[in-house]
This record gives C-alpha cells, sequence and structure tokens, in this order.
RNA sequence: GGUAGCGUGGCCGAGUGGCUAGGCAGAGGUCUGCAAAACCUCGUACAGCGGUUCGAAUCCGCUCGCUACCUCCA
C-alpha cells in the first residue's frame, strides 16, 4: 500500500488539516448515534454513512481503529419545562409498554437498516442507561468545579461561569451576548441561573417512568452528558475524531465540549466533522416536516414521493455520490441515475475477474504509466476530505480502461502484469471495502431454472444425453434436481 | 435578528485563480446478422452587477434567491 495523505474538514477551526492521530496507529472515533424513540430515515442513515466511509478508509489505511458509536436510550426531553418529559417515555406511554421495550424495538430497527445499506457496526455502541453511574460522576465533578449547579433536583451547566474562563460558542460559531438576547420564553427557567444554562441532570416528575436515584433525588440524565461520559470512558479525555450531523453542532456538541473541559480539563475531541443535511425539494428531511422516507417504503416505493423502488445500494451509491458537507437534495430522477451509475460500477468487478493476464506481454511504458495513474488518481478524492464523488468520478476514468482492454480496443499484453494487478486490487479494494458497495443479486432464480429447463427438455428430446447429463450436473451443483415425471419436467431442492 | 452555508450545462453533482470532473438523459459514430453492452466524439454551464488580476465558476464588494442551526432532530 502506498503511503497516503488523508485530510479533513475540522469544524473547529473551518478548513482541512491533515490528519495525525494522536497516538498511532491507533484512532479514537466517537459518532453520536440515534435517539431510539422511533425508526430511522433516511437523513439519518446519510450521517452514519459518511462515518462508515471513515471508519472503513482508515482501516485501509492501516490504523486500528475505535469507533464508538452511542444509542441514546434516555434524556432527550421533549420540551425544557419542568414537565418535560424525555421522548422514549412518551411513546412507551403512547404504545403501553415499558421504555426498554421502546428502545429495543427502535434499536433493532436501526441495527437492521444500517445493515441493510451495508454499514458496518461500530467497535462498541454503549447505551446512556447503561452509563447512568459514570453520567453521575460527571456532574459531581461538575458540581465540585463549580460549573454546574443544583436547583429543585435537578442539575444545570453554569454556561456563563464557563464562559469566563473558556469560549462556549466557538464550534458553532455561536456569541454569547447574541445567544443571550435570543433565548425564547421556555418554562422551567426560573431553576436557572441563566436561561443558556442547560441541565445535565433533571429531577423526575412522580409520574416520569424512566428514573434512576442520584445525589439529587430521582431523576434522569440531561440530555449531552452521555456522550461527555461515554466518549471520556471509551476513548480517553482526548480523542482524534468525533462526529455527527450539521444539526448537533448547537447546541449538543457545544455543549459536549464545555462538559468534557469542564470535568477532564483538556480540549476533548482533535478533529470535529459534520455530515450536511440530506433534503428533499430543497428542505431538510425530517419527521416533523412529514417529508422523511423510512427505509423500508425506499425499498417497495410505498410513499408518495416515491416513483418506484430503490435498492439500497442504489441509495448508498447515490449519497456517495455527493460530498459529505453539501446537502444532498433527493429526487426519482438523481435516484433513478445513481441506479445505472451503481450498476456500471459493479459490472465492472465482473470485467475485472475475467480478465486474464495473457502469457505473453509487450508492455507499452505510456498506456502502463497512464493506467497506473488512473488509479492512483482514484486516492486524491478520498485523502482530500472524504470526497467520494471525486473518487467514484475517477473510478468511471479507470473503468473505461477496464472496459476497452476487456472488448479489445486496448490490449492487456501492453500492461505489465504488476500494473494489471495494482489496478484489479485497487478497483476491488475501493469499490467493495471502502465504497462498502457489494453486489445486489437482481437474478431471479426460477427464471433461469425454467429458461435451462428449456434446453433440458429440447436435448431430451433429441436424445442428446451428453447434453442432459451435463445440465443435469449444472443443476446438481447448485443445489438443484432435476424432475422427469411423466407429466412433464420441474425442479425441486436437493434433499 | 444572530451564526453557518448554498445558488454550476436538460437532471444530479465535483471543482475554489490558468490544466477533461463524473453519472444520468440527449445527438452522432465504431462494433454487431439485429439488438444490447462497451468504447469514441459532442453541448461550450458556473444567480446578477461591479471590482482585483495578464487571466475568475474559483478572490473582494453589493444585489437577488434559497437552506440549516439558534427548541428535539443525523
Amino acid at each position: 500500500m502506498q503511503q497516503q495523505q488523508l485530510s479533513l474538514y475540522n469544524t473547529l477551526s473551518r478548513k482541512k488539516e491533515v490528519f495525525e492521530p494522536l497516538q498511532p496507529p491507533f484512532v479514537g472515533m466517537y459518532v453520536c448515534g440515534p435517539t431510539v424513540y422511533s425508526n430511522v430515515h433516511l437523513g439519518n442513515v446519510r450521517t452514519f454513512l459518511t462515518f462508515d466511509i471513515l471508519y472503513r478508509y482508515l482501516q485501509h489505511l492501516g490504523y486500528k481503529v475505535r469507533y464508538v458509536r452511542n444509542i441514546t436510550d434516555v434524556g432527550h426531553l421533549e420540551n425544557d419545562s419542568d414537565e418535560g418529559e424525555d421522548k422514549i417515555a412518551v411513546k412507551a406511554r403512547l404504545e403501553q409498554l415499558e421504555p426498554m421495550e421502546i428502545v429495543q424495538r427502535y434499536t433493532n430497527d436501526f441495527h437492521e437498516v444500517l445493515s441493510q445499506f451495508n454499514l458496518l457496526p461500530p467497535s462498541i455502541e454503549p447505551s446512556a442507561t447503561g452509563h447512568i453511574i459514570e453520567q453521575i460522576k460527571s456532574i459531581e465533578t461538575l458540581i465540585e468545579k463549580g460549573l454546574a449547579y443544583e436547583s429543585g433536583g435537578s442539575v444545570y451547566f453554569d454556561v456563563l461561569k464557563y464562559n469566563e474562563s473558556h469560549d462556549y460558542g466557538k464550534l458553532s460559531g455561536r456569541i454569547i451576548e447574541d445567544l443571550q438576547n435570543e433565548t425564547r420564553e421556555l418554562d422551567g427557567q426560573a431553576e436557572k441561573r441563566n436561561p443558556l444554562d442547560f441541565a445535565v441532570w433533571k429531577n423526575a416528575s412522580p409520574e416520569h417512568i424512566m428514573r434512576w436515584p442520584s445525589p439529587w433525588g430521582i431523576g434522569f440524565p440531561g440530555w449531552h452528558i452521555e456522550c461527555t461520559s461515554m466518549s471520556t470512558k471509551y476513548l480517553g479525555t482526548q480523542f482524534d475524531i468525533h462526529g455527527g450531523g450539521m444539526d448537533l453542532k448547537f447546541p449538543h456538541h457545544e455543549c459536549e465540549i464545555a462538559q468534557a473541559v469542564g470535568v477532564n480539563g483538556e480540549e476533548p475531541v482533535r478533529y470535529w466533522m459534520h455530515a450536511n443535511m440530506l433534503t428533499v425539494n430543497g428542505e431538510k428531511m425530517s419527521k416533523s416536516k412529514g417529508n422523511s422516507f423510512l427505509p423500508g417504503q425506499l425499498f417497495t416505493g410505498d410513499h408518495p414521493l416515491l416513483q418506484q423502488a430503490y435498492s439500497p445500494m442504489t441509495v448508498r451509491f447515490f449519497m456517495l455520490q455527493a460530498h459529505y458537507r453539501s446537502t444532498l437534495d433527493f429526487s426519482n430522477e438523481a435516484l433513478i441515475a445513481a441506479r445505472k451509475g451503481y450498476i456500471k460500477l459493479i459490472n465492472g468487478l465482473h470485467v475485472l475477474d475475467k480478465l486474464a493476464y495473457p502469457a505473453e506481454a509487450a508492455v507499452v511504458p505510456e498506456q502502463d504509466a497512464e493506467l497506473r495513474k488512473l488509479t492512483t488518481d482514484c486516492f486524491a478524492g478520498l485523502n482530500d476530505d472524504l470526497n467520494t464523488a471525486r473518487t467514484i468520478a475517477s473510478l468511471f476514468n479507470l473503468l473505461k480502461k477496464v472496459n476497452s482492454l476487456y472488448t479489445g480496443a486496448l490490449s492487456l499484453a501492453n500492461i505489465s502484469l504488476d500494473t494489471f494487478n495494482f489496478v484489479r486490487d485497487t478497483y476491488q479494494a475501493l469499490v467493495l471495502d471502502i465504497l462498502g458497495l457489494k453486489e445486489e443479486k437482481t437474478t431471479n432464480q426460477e427464471e433461469y431454472v425454467n429458461a435451462l429447463l428449456i434446453f433440458y427438455k429440447e436435448a431430451k428430446e433429441a436424445k442428446n444425453y451428453a447434453r442432459v447429463d451435463e445440465i443435469r450436473t449444472t443443476f446438481k451443483k447448485q443445489g438443484i434436481v432435476i424432475k422427469d415425471m411423466k407429466t412433464g419436467i420441474d425442479w425441486a431442492y436437493e434433499e
């Protein structure tokens, strides 16, 4: 493997920076996972796909990556008022289920969907409810340091106090004075010293069903503290990469920085990365706007905005054709185009499999060098802030040559064996391992079998028994036996 | 109102000072019994106005339009 220099856009510095891990060859990466109170929609998938590519590419580069992606199964309040309930509790009551049944149901859905899109599972997938003790400990430290205070059984982070010695808002570009002026009227602000303060622990009302004992009474953790506690626990007080959707930049990630700095006394993250939104007709896809698709609807085409069904890999390819920091607009036309492009790329894999290097070579240096360059170019996009769109474009440029080699417009003998192997290995690695595309078997087995049975029947009628045996053998290899009956010919799975 | 960003050919979507992005659709061609696939060629795009520069889609200013975040959201 040749040396690659990866640059990543760091939200914190607002520029691309060469990626250098704190402790090579190890890389610590934390991505904010879902709040499991409902099904993941396609917009959610885009973010996780972005970091799936990063995870895969870092591994390809030889790094030992610990990828932590949490499951938030408690603590996101419906609103910030005294009566605020977390979404999971609300859903549990609506459906008359245990909160943990809700959590399990949507965690299963999350895993299933990501697996359909061929996303790799993370190294560790911690849940917020499994780390209540760690969160309480973090909160205690914040109180000890004077950065959080108890009020009415809840604990709030003191933003102004923190801002005296640190810069609250530096990640998202917020200015604290502006934030103070723009604070909206919300209930439950009376408990806070300042409207900007955010809850790290919330007092549970008697009817609140998700509840734990704490030094401040019965309650539940606030909506940012879980990420701070879990990232610290599994990746240390400082780690390499923290990712999430653009919409988490403020307040969630800003609060995470404040908490982590407060608890651990050091900047938690080297590279902050944010994936942009998937839009529909130019608007962010979200549940509240009613323009979100569930992956299941996408696969069946069962949604008013969908003209037809689209396969997981079509969608994966579609998303990878745009850069992760750009908004990507969904449209049927774009998906249809993506499907064709995806198939073209997959067909390239087959072509490469079938290409056999000739016994006699007659290498033409110019051709050899050109092919080598086209192959090397494929990494340029990835190295430039994970620009998968450019990588795919490079792959298509390479594929043209590969197809020409296959059809005979170019001669494989003119290419060195070394280059040929490089082309093939690179193409396969990029398509399968790094872009994570896989072949979707679109073939209908039954139709194939029936087509072949026609030949079988013809061979029998012609008493061409050599051909008959040949076809039988072929079927048998596929675990299928042919049934010759008085009434006709059929097939069955071999028992 | 504050903050961040966007506006590229029929569609999607890269590109951030001179060097072909790419895919899809369309036109022509090569190949082919026909077709398909594949390959080759083509459109001469950068919201508008002004400025900097030998040179700008790319930098600066203004105008127009759009989006996200500021409340839970990937």
